[in-house]
RNA sequence: GUGCCUAUAGUUCAGUUGGUUAGAACGCUAGAUUGUGGUUCUAGAGGUCGCCGGUUCAAAUCCGGUUAGGCACCCCA
């Protein structure tokens, strides 16, 4: 049979592997410094836990897991009968692949309401999987990297998501733009436009304003029922470029001035920040979740065309469904495939000699195998990557083999270095070759 | 869910208006080279041209279907 894989999944070669690592434990290591603590869930949750909390779309993007047993005979008859695929998966699908880390962080903190300290500080990176149409940059199955704290109201959390955000993509050496802005403020628009009523729509279509112009949001919001007088009325507003001249704009609306004074707040916890990244607030953002109720980020890289490479935002009611009012979260997500990509592309990736084989022993014969052998034992017990051609075969294709691997050094051993007791050490960048004793070697290699 | 494109060697791809035994590069194996790699030269292995059917004296090539993959939209990271 011919070897695949399932559309939209990838495989890792150990090149990308050690670079997504890189991408992941420079952000494991910002989110610790910040008081973050880890959690993992299972790969997959109940289909009710799962069902009805992204959406119509989003219930069909999820992956469903066929019951074990024999679920054709609790199957549901009727569904069965007429052909009708969404009434017939509750009977014979009770589990589901998770879709994002938000819903079973969700299902976690109530779970576990009376283990956990609250503000609860996690963080969480794991694959997530959604039936999408894959596409560039789009896949099945991809890791999200989120980080949120959930059981405070206070500010200085979106001021400290921030910091962190600026933190990693500075350590990554990837410059961004830091987008931030205010549902309330977007709230407060519609309902300056007197179309509140219409609030979502609104925030979906200014959403696309980067991707589809202005001339484009305008046919969207008119597609989207909003008369003109109020789509000319909100085309003035989002022309506003700080939050000073958006203040009599937004006067008559209580949200909206709510809005500007927790953005205004956000700012100043933000005053004595040395920021190595742009941090803007930009009225145009809006995030399509719906979930969201105070502020919003998006992270876009410069000078690269790619979408967000991360965004995140308040959500005041993420535990209601499973039962737990009021509890009050705010999070950011890193889009790690997307960096990946970006960093790719601008060639940010650090040679990283702590992942890299160091030394490679080749042999001319048994005799000589076996000695190299026991020098190999020496070598690796003083903590440096080590390997041996496993077989004194031919030296041109040991040596091709050594090429292969990207190996700093070799040492190649026959009757001369066994007679001498000093090993020969060849630099496989330069070609230059000495004669040094196995101390040596390692004091060399350290 | 909607639209468009592609499918030929392990990989990336050529393949003329349909015409004899389907090619290249890279990779792989071996030799030039019995203690030393990247370069070079030589030889070799490797293909039911995605699958099914149709048109034709003749199909990798044209047509229909099917399957798989990619791209864009929707939505999203």
């Amino acid at each position: 049979m011919k070897p695949g894989i399932p559309k939209g999944t990838r495989d890792f070669n150990p090149d990308q592997v050690n670079k997504r690592n890189y991408i992941f434990d420079t952000i494991k290591k910002v989110f610790i410094k910040y008081g973050y603590q880890p959690i993992e869930t299972p790969t997959m949750e109940n289909l009710s836990t799962l069902t009805g909390k992204y959406g119509d779309e989003g219930d069909q993007l999820l992956f469903k897991v066929l019951n074990n047993g024999d679920f054709l005979g609790k199957a549901d008859i009727m569904a069965l009968d007429t052909r009708d695929s969404n009434k017939l998966i509750p009977s014979i699908s009770k589990r589901g692949l998770r879709y994002d880390l938000t819903v079973p962080f969700a299902r976690y903190v109530v779970m576990y309401q009376n283990d956990i300290s609250f503000p609860f500080k996690r963080y969480q990176i794991q694959p997530v999987w959604r039936a999408d149409r894959p596409q560039k940059g789009r896949y099945q199955e991809f890791y999200q990297c989120d980080v949120d704290v959930v059981g405070s109201d206070s500010l200085v959390y979106e001021a400290e998501l921030t910091q962190i955000y600026d933190e990693v993509f500075n350590e990554l050496k990837l410059p961004v733009l830091i987008k931030v802005n205010n549902r309330k403020i977007l709230a407060g628009i519609a309902e300056v436009a007197g179309i509140s009523e219409r609030f979502a729509a609104m925030t979906v279509a200014i959403d696309k304003l980067d991707k589809i112009g202005l001339e484009g949001v305008k046919k969207e919001l008119a597609n989207r029922r909003i008369s003109d007088e109020a789509i000319q009325q909100i085309v003035n507003i989002l022309e506003v470029k700080n939050l000073e001249d958006l203040k009599p704009l937004l006067e008559t609306s209580e949200t909206g001035r709510k809005g500007i004074a927790e953005l205004e707040e956000v700012f100043q916890y933000l005053d004595d920040y040395q920021a190595a990244n742009e941090i803007t607030f930009d009225i145009t953002l809006a995030r399509g979740l719906n979930y969201y109720t105070g502020c919003i980020f998006e992270v876009s890289a410069k000078d690269v065309e790619m979408g967000s490479i991360g965004g995140g935002g308040r959500y005041d009611d993420l535990t209601g469904v499973f039962g737990l009012k009021d509890v009050s979260g705010v999070g950011v997500s890193f889009g790690a495939e997307r960096i990946y990509d970006v960093m790719e592309e601008l060639g940010l990736f650090p040679q990283d000699d702590a992942v890299n084989l160091k030394l490679l022993f080749l042999s001319f014969d048994e005799k000589s195998f076996l000695y190299a052998w026991k020098q190999l034992v020496k070598v690796r017990a003083a903590g440096i990557n080590a390997e041996i051609y496993p077989e004194p075969v031919k030296m041109k294709k040991q040596m091709k083999y050594a090429n292969s691997r990207e190996v700093q050094y070799v040492s190649i051993v026959g009757s001369q270095e066994m007679e001498s007791g000093q090993l020969s050490l060849k630099d496989m960048a330069t070609g230059e070759q000495e004669m040094m004793t196995i101390d040596e070697i390692i004091e060399k290699l350290k």
